[in-house]
DNA sequence: CAATTTTTGGCAAACGGTTGCTGAAAGTTT
DNA sequence: AAACTTTCAGCAACCGTTTGCCAAAAATTG
C-alpha cells in the first residue's frame, strides 16, 4: 500500500466534500450512509465508496444538532476511587463499546446538589446515563428521569428503571455458613447511613439471623474505605462476637489487616465475610470469603437496559427493576466459632 | 422554596429563549454568557438572572460545532481489565474534572488497525486525547500527532509530548536491594515483547545486574494478567534464580499464589519484586515488594500536559517527555537469598 | 458644539449535518 | 397510450451556538 491510512493533516472532510466529489447533493449523502433504504443502490455504492476515500467520518456534534443523539452514554460514579466501580465501569464499557457508544465517565464524589447539576450539564451531551450508587433523594432523581432516560445500579425507586443486586439473597447464605459453623451472634459492620444498600443488607441480616437463632448486632456507620476497617476491626475486637459480615470487601480488607497487626487469627478468632467479591478479595490474606456480586454482569445490564429503553422511547411503561443474585465464595476467613 | 431545582420536564431552555425573555439578542445572550468583557455590566447581569431563571444550559454540541472545542479529552486504555489502569484513569479523571473537562474512556482492547481507527472518529468528539500504552507505530503516532493533540504515557516518541514513568531508575534500587540480600542470579519476569517499558526495563536490568557482578536472565514473554502468573512461577521454580523482577504486579500477585499452591516459600525459597504497586500489593500474601510508580499522578500530569498544550496551540514546540520517578517499596516478598 | 473614538448590541452567516417537502423520472396498471 | 403510483434526488429549513461586521449610542476630544 503505498497510500497512508491516515490522511495529510488537512482538516477533516465533511459531508460537502462527499457532495461535491461525487455530484451529488448533501442531503443525498447524508441519505446513502445513515438510511440506506431510501436511495439508489448504485448511487449508495458510488457515494460510499467516495466517502471511504476521502476517510469520511461524520461529525458527531452536528448530527447530535438534529438528530438529538449523541452517541455517548453517561456513568456516573460516586467515588471512582473504590475497586467496586471498575468491575461496573469494565462492564459498561465492554457493552457501551459492542453497541457503538461512547462513555463518559464522571465522578460525582460531592454533595448531591453538585450530583444533580452535572447531570443535568450532561443532559445535552449523553443520550443517557447510568447512575450508580446515586446520593439523590427519590423525588430529585424521579424529575431526572423525565428529562433523560436514567438506568440506577443498587438503587430502588418505582418509575425508575434498575439494575439491582440481590446481595440480601446472598446474607442468608452467609448467616447459614456462619450459623452452621457454631457462630451465635453476628455483627454486621455497616456502611455509609445513607447507602440504599446498606439498609437493605442490614435489614435482611437481622430478620434472618432471628430466624436462625442467631444475635445480630449492627455497628456504627463506616465509609467505604480501607483505611476504616481499622476502626472497625477494633470495633469488633472489643465485641462479643465471632464473626461479622461487612458491608464490603474494601472495609474488610482493612479489617483483616488490622486484625493480623493485633495478633487476632482470622478465622480462628474471629470470622470474616466480605460484600461484592472485588478484585484483591481472592489473594488477601487470608482469602475473603464474601459474598460474589456479578458486578461487571451489572454494568452490561444497565447499559443493555438504558440502551433498550433509548429504542423503546420514553413513553413506554419503565422495566422492572432487573435482580441479579449473588452467592456465597467461601474462602479462608470465615471458620468455626471459638470457644468462649 | 416552593419551586423545584428542576424545571417541568420540558425541552432545555436554549440561548434564544433566554434572549427573548431578556429583550436582548441571541448574539449579546452569548457574548454575556462567554466573553464578559464585550458587554455592558448591567446587561450582562440581567442575562446571567435570566439564564439562571431559566435554567439555561448551553449546548455543548451545538458550541462544538462553532468554536470547534467539545470540552471532552479522550483516554485511551489498551485494556481497562487491568488495575494499572485504574490508577490512571483516577487521575485523569481528577485533573479533567478540576478543569471542567468531560473524560470520554475508550478501550482500544483490539488490533492498532482499530485504535488508529478509534481515535481518528474520535477526532470530532474530543479536543484531544490520551493515550495509554498504545500499540501503534511510531509512523501512526506521529501522523495521529498531527491532526489531533496527544499526550503518550509510558511510550516515547521524539515530537510526541509524553509522561514517563521512570521504573528502570527504580530497577536500580531493586537490583541493589536484591544484591544486597545476596541474591547473584536474579530472572526478570517479561511482559508482552510489543511492550515499550517492558523493553525498557530488561535493558535497564541486564546492565546495572552486570555492573553489580549479577547474572541476569530473562523469561519468554507473559501477558500482564494474574493468570498468567502461574506459568510464570513454574519457569521460576524450574530455574535456578533466587529472585525475580516482574513485568508487573499483575504478575507478580499471580505468582505469588502459585508459589503458596505449590509450597514455595516467599521469601525464604525465592523473593519477587513487582513494579507498579497497583492496588493490591499492599494487601496480598506476602505483601509484594516493588517498584511504586506514581499511577495517578501520571494521569494528571498527562491531562495538565495536554490541557497546557491546548491553550498554547499545535504549533509551539513540543515540551519534553516529564518523567516521573519510582522507588522501591520494601515489603515482605524479598529476603536473603537460600542456601544453594 | 462638532468631530472623533469607543462601547455596545444586533444582523446574519456560518458550523456540519438531518429531514420534510417537492417534483422529475421511471415503473405500473388499465 | 393515458393515468396513476412509486422511486429517487434535490432544495431549503432547521438544530443551538458563535462571531465578523456594522451601525447606533455614548463618551471623549478639540
Amino acid at each position: 500500500m503505498s497510500n497512508d491510512p491516515v490522511s495529510p493533516s488537512t482538516r477533516p472532510a465533511t459531508i460537502h466534500d462527499v457532495a461535491r466529489e461525487s455530484g451529488f447533493a448533501a442531503s443525498t449523502v447524508s441519505r446513502a450512509l445513515s438510511n440506506p433504504g431510501r436511495v439508489n443502490a448504485q448511487t449508495r455504492e458510488k457515494i460510499v465508496a467516495i466517502a471511504r476515500a476521502l476517510n469520511y467520518t461524520p461529525n458527531t456534534q452536528a448530527r447530535a444538532l438534529t438528530s438529538g443523539q449523541t452517541g455517548s452514554i453517561a456513568v456516573l460514579v460516586s467515588d471512582i476511587t473504590n475497586p467496586f466501580y471498575f468491575g461496573l465501569i469494565r462492564g459498561t464499557q465492554q457493552q457501551l463499546k459492542a453497541a457503538n457508544y461512547l462513555q463518559m465517565l464522571v465522578d460525582t464524589a460531592e454533595s448531591s446538589d453538585s450530583e444533580a447539576a452535572t447531570i443535568d450539564s450532561l443532559r445535552r451531551s449523553a443520550d443517557g446515563a447510568i447512575l450508580t450508587a446515586s446520593r439523590l433523594s427519590d423525588q430529585q432523581l424521579l424529575a431526572l428521569a423525565e428529562r433523560m432516560p436514567l438506568v440506577a445500579i443498587n438503587r430502588h425507586v418505582p418509575g425508575i428503571p434498575a439494575v439491582i443486586i440481590d446481595t440480601p439473597f446472598g446474607i442468608d447464605q452467609a448467616l447459614d455458613h456462619l450459623a452452621s459453623l457454631g457462630h451465635r451472634r453476628i455483627t454486621y459492620v455497616s456502611g455509609p447511613d445513607m447507602s440504599w444498600s446498606n439498609e437493605r443488607r442490614w435489614q435482611r441480616l437481622e430478620k434472618t439471623a432471628q430466624k436462625l437463632g442467631v444475635h445480630p448486632v449492627r455497628t456504627r456507620e463506616y465509609a467505604p474505605s480501607m483505611a476504616s476497617g481499622a476502626a472497625a476491626a477494633e470495633a469488633m475486637i472489643n465485641s462479643e462476637s465471632t464473626a461479622c459480615v461487612v458491608f464490603n470487601d474494601l472495609i474488610a480488607i482493612g479489617m483483616l489487616e488490622r486484625f493480623r497487626e493485633r495478633g487476632v487469627r482470622v478465622p480462628e478468632d474471629i470470622s470474616v465475610v466480605g460484600c461484592d467479591d472485588i478484585f484483591g478479595a481472592d489473594f488477601c490474606n487470608p482469602p475473603l470469603t464474601t459474598l460474589t456480586a456479578p458486578i461487571e454482569r451489572a454494568g452490561r445490564m444497565a447499559v443493555s437496559m438504558l440502551l433498550s429503553r433509548l429504542e423503546a422511547g420514553a413513553d413506554a411503561p419503565p422495566p422492572p427493576p432487573m435482580l441479579l443474585p449473588t452467592h456465597l465464595t467461601v474462602r479462608k476467613s470465615t471458620g468455626p466459632a471459638r470457644e468462649h
